[in-house]
DNA sequence: TTGTAGGCGTTATCAC
DNA sequence: GTGATAACGCCTACAA
């Protein structure tokens, strides 16, 4: 593929071995070179023999290029993501490379950090190479770039989405309740007796923000709790996020004895920072994640946290496209997965509970 | 691109937009297009603007297939890894995909699990889209594979291997000199005063166990102590061959005193696995690993460890690979990469030792 | 400046 | 069974 900005490239010496070699080789047309590698019938079986050895020996692979702009269609799939380096994604995207190699498929990588232009950027590039399907987590407020999404999804290529709000006709999206999901947190919280619970809040331009946010306010509202805005901190998906929105939160003239972290990576950001000042967890504060990666049974104290099945997720991703592949007329439809409180011991009930019970 | 194996599928219903649709539109012809849209000289302003209008409305993006058959050049690269939900990966494949991206190249990602069939099985999926490079990291016994390898650097195409052992012409090697390293951590353990120093071993099949163990060996040799066979266990890279290592050298009639896991999330799984069984660490056990992940820093205790340059050995495979394809006939040379021992609280002086000081 | 011609490697459709 | 022909979309060269 050409992009203007790259540097200008020497194609490799030697020519790969094409098609026309091989029917050489064999001393036959190519047409039946084809035939016999694609297992049709109406051949001989001494040819037969004679170009699968052909085959072998020059060690033909078929130039994919060639037959996916022949076929319109090109076996591959792009799938874009804030980075590989979230440990939430490294699951989901193996999710989707399992189904994808299964069904022949390969998978494009992109990550784009949330920016925008480099959202763009990728989606022109993954256009180029014509994948067959997309799969994006992008960030919600990037309009040019749903727009260009939905425009793909409207000309019938397949589009999956990560828990997009806006429902397209034709995309579907992969969505787990982040508001029952914070919801069930924070009342976790509150039924161990927490009174003052911070939250450490998601990128606002990620898709849950608005979700987590309004579960949670909307927990503390049924429990009769009000909800306080200066407990509630902007944060993000990283280690740092969540070690500044701890810090910010201890730092209240009346700090909270419980937090929701953003996500399980922010909530490890927390819980190290409070370590840093001197805050046990859970004893003096009490720390919630989303997500349940791996590293949040391990860390110490284990996280609670909401488990979310990702790697399926992944797999649903695929099996959607190919669906859509299938039927190209389909609707679009959200796909719901179940989440589920797992309860550790970075959560416990405040102090002031502990010492009245005691 | 084909795979015999896989379901046949509908091509999308509408067409995407070529340069033919943007000549008929601007009313030119598509060389002109082709040369404007290449920002090539030669084209009168009004025609231009014309043009520009036309691919803007179209939302024309070329076909890189076609333009990859043409070019006889895909600006791809093949990423091929055991797994990416390994957390040392995602660092890696980040460098490689920042290059990539940077130099308008697209990363395929697959994971082999260091299976030998899967591992061809990708070889060859890759060959098929004629990827520009590869960079892989493959399972040291599979022999098969390294052969076709081989084949495609000696001809010419760039081959980038993580630290594998054989020495190819052309082929560059990532390589940390991980002899040193399991010296360093084992000569740090023995300098605090271990005696008993047991090892969760790489697996047999990756690139590093021997190493590994030679090193590991080679330090309790210098300084006198002898290797231990019953404190030498066969593992891996995940959190349970961690945690299975551990627990077998934990029942040793007369156990280590510390662990050098395989990587850090052997480690881990040591810990977690010691803390299972009432065994704390340090105080009882020593733990380090390898790779510093950015977890290593987060879980309690901190890991002690080796620390390598990920993500820099990522944009350093990539820069290889443009490099040999800017000079197809360069010699393959092994690219060193430091490593630093960082010291956590995971290792202490052994137990008997603290009790004769204090 | 633009049109015409040829080819990248593969596959499909014929008629032989 | 095979050979000829066309097409996928793009690009380069050469001629108009």
């Amino acid at each position: 593929m050409q992009a203007s900005s790259a540097v200008e490239i020497m194609p490799p010496v030697t020519r790969r071995t094409t098609i026309t070699d091989v029917a050489r080789a064999a001393r036959v047309s190519i047409q039946t070179v084809s035939a016999v590698f694609h297992d049709k019938p109406g051949i001989s079986d001494p040819t037969r023999q004679r170009v699968r050895r052909a085959i072998e020996r020059l060690h033909y692979v078929p130039n994919g290029l060639a037959s996916s702009l022949r076929a319109r269609h090109s076996r591959t799939v792009g799938v874009l993501i804030p980075s590989i380096t979230n440990p939430y994604f490294p699951d989901f995207v193996r999710g989707i490379e399992d189904g994808a190699h299964r069904a022949g498929y390969s998978v494009f990588l992109c990550n784009s950090d949330h920016q925008p232009e480099k959202e763009i950027e990728y989606l022109q590039l993954l256009r180029q190479h014509a994948v067959s399907g997309y799969v994006v987590a992008y960030n919600l407020n990037n309009l040019d770039f749903e727009k260009i999404l939905f425009q793909l999804a409207t000309h019938h290529t397949p589009v999956i989405t990560l828990g997009s709000r806006q429902i397209h006709e034709r995309a579907h999206v992969l969505r787990t309740d982040d508001r029952a999901s914070a919801f069930t947190l924070a009342q976790h919280l509150i039924e161990l007796g927490h009174e003052r619970i911070g939250l450490i809040q998601p990128p606002a331009e990620s898709s849950v923000c608005r979700d987590r946010t309004e579960g949670f306010r909307a927990a503390l509202k049924k429990f009769g709790l009000t909800v306080r805005p200066e407990y509630l901190v902007p944060g993000g998906f990283t280690i740092e996020d969540g070690q500044d929105g701890a810090t910010q939160l201890a730092g209240r003239q009346e700090p909270p004895t419980a937090i929701v972290a953003a996500n399980d990576l922010a909530a490890i950001g927390a819980i190290s920072a409070l370590k840093g000042l001197g805050i046990r967890v859970p004893e003096r504060m009490s720390i919630a994640g989303f997500d349940d990666i791996r590293m949040a049974a391990l860390v110490d104290p284990p996280l609670t946290t909401i488990a979310q099945p990702t790697y399926r997720m992944g797999q649903a991703a695929f099996e959607a496209i190919l669906e859509q592949l299938e039927s190209p007329n389909s609707r679009g439809r959200v796909i719901n997965f179940e989440t589920s409180l797992v309860v550790r011991r970075s959560t416990a009930p405040p102090a002031s509970q502990r010492s009245i019970e005691s």
